[in-house]
DNA sequence: TAGATTGTTAATCGATTAACAATC
DNA sequence: TAGATTGTTAATCGATTAACAATC
């Protein structure tokens, strides 16, 4: 549906709310000048980048902060709820089930699945442990529209082909390998030790 | 020193590399077409990435895959060893300690700092956790190069602010606020909630 | 009113792609 | 040789920035 804004664009809107939200209690309005002096970008592309959402500024006094953040939320979906699933419960997907950073933005984790024995039918945070070869009945049944990848590079891709065929819509990815899926389906790669490579060697 | 590479280059030579070592034991010389169509890219953006290591391709046959994980390695100072440090052994800070991903780009995590008395004096998994009050000391001691921050939003920027004074040349930071570092001072922000809610906005 | 700010149109910049000469 | 492939130069494309009219 908004498929007609920049990627780099809408990886900047989480950017503006959060400092949006971290100026809670401050002044009503804020301007595209102020925000961008905050974040160290350009004021113009602030306001490009704003009016991709609903937000309307007005001229001479900025944006009122609480309609801007309600304007971003919004268009992050974030009162969208949707269910979320982490495969692969083993350090990574341990600590994301725990990570409290996903409501925010309307997300919560309902369940993992994994393939080792002494995990499945437990709890980890409160959130039940599943058979990965359960995958297509979970996802069905609990509603799963978005899918984390945390299973070794080498499993990352059976899981993907089970996950595209039931119903889930996205997926991030954080197994270091690049997983092949049809043409309009959305897959985001986060290499963990990539990018800490990639400080390395600018140093 | 490579500061003439675009980041958006360099972003992409650990997935040629993940690629390449995928290949293991395959054969030995692989063109840039070959690796664009495994990579679903360009070719010439292939030869112009590669281009920047100290990889050459041979006419008609390609590269040496061999040779060519050789150069990227290289690039990528996979064989520089660097020590890295996680502040805040928290859920994620602990995924990190016991990721095995780090070390095929030549860098060690070798300490955790936090500041739970709980926490301060164990090991997680064999890496020792230091009080974040003894960053300074710590830090010099161990030569640590790279840091990892994974404490909450709120804590980010004084963690930060210890950092940028005592010799850490790099911060990769997991909290979702936007660091005050000087100029020069390389940081990568990886917000996970928000690249799951990018995901989200596009479903 | 004068000045500050938005939103938009035009210009610039940088990254990607296309074209092609060189090579084996 | 003919054909495949590299590496480079020129063209294109898209994103960012600059300029500026509109507004309160």
């Amino acid at each position: 549906m908004k498929s007609d804004i920049p990627v780099t664009c809408l990886q900047r809107l989480p950017v503006y709310l959060n400092y949006l939200k971290s100026l809670d209690g401050g002044a009503e309005y804020i301007s595209s000048g102020a925000i961008a002096r905050a974040l160290n970008m350009g004021e113009v592309l602030v306001r490009k980048d704003l009016a991709y959402t609903s937000a309307q500024g007005r001229t001479r006094v900025g944006y009122n902060r609480v309609e801007l953040v309600a304007a971003l939320e919004d268009y992050l979906g974030c009162n969208n709820k949707k269910n979320a699933a982490i495969f692969g419960a083993g350090g990574l997907g341990h600590a994301l089930l725990s990570y409290g950073g996903f409501i925010n933005y309307g997300i919560e984790i309902v369940a993992a699945f994994d393939k080792d024995p002494e995990k499945i039918g437990t709890e980890i945070s409160g959130k039940p442990v599943y058979d990965v070869s359960e995958t297509k009945e979970g996802v069905e049944k609990l509603g799963v529209e978005l899918a984390v990848i945390c299973v070794p590079a080498t499993h990352a891709q059976e899981v993907a082909d089970v996950l595209v065929g039931c119903g889930v819509k996205a997926i991030l990815n954080f197994a270091p390998v690049l997983l092949k899926v049809p043409e309009d389906f959305n897959v985001r790669n986060i290499d963990l030790a990539a990018n800490l490579a990639i400080l390395s060697s600018l140093i």
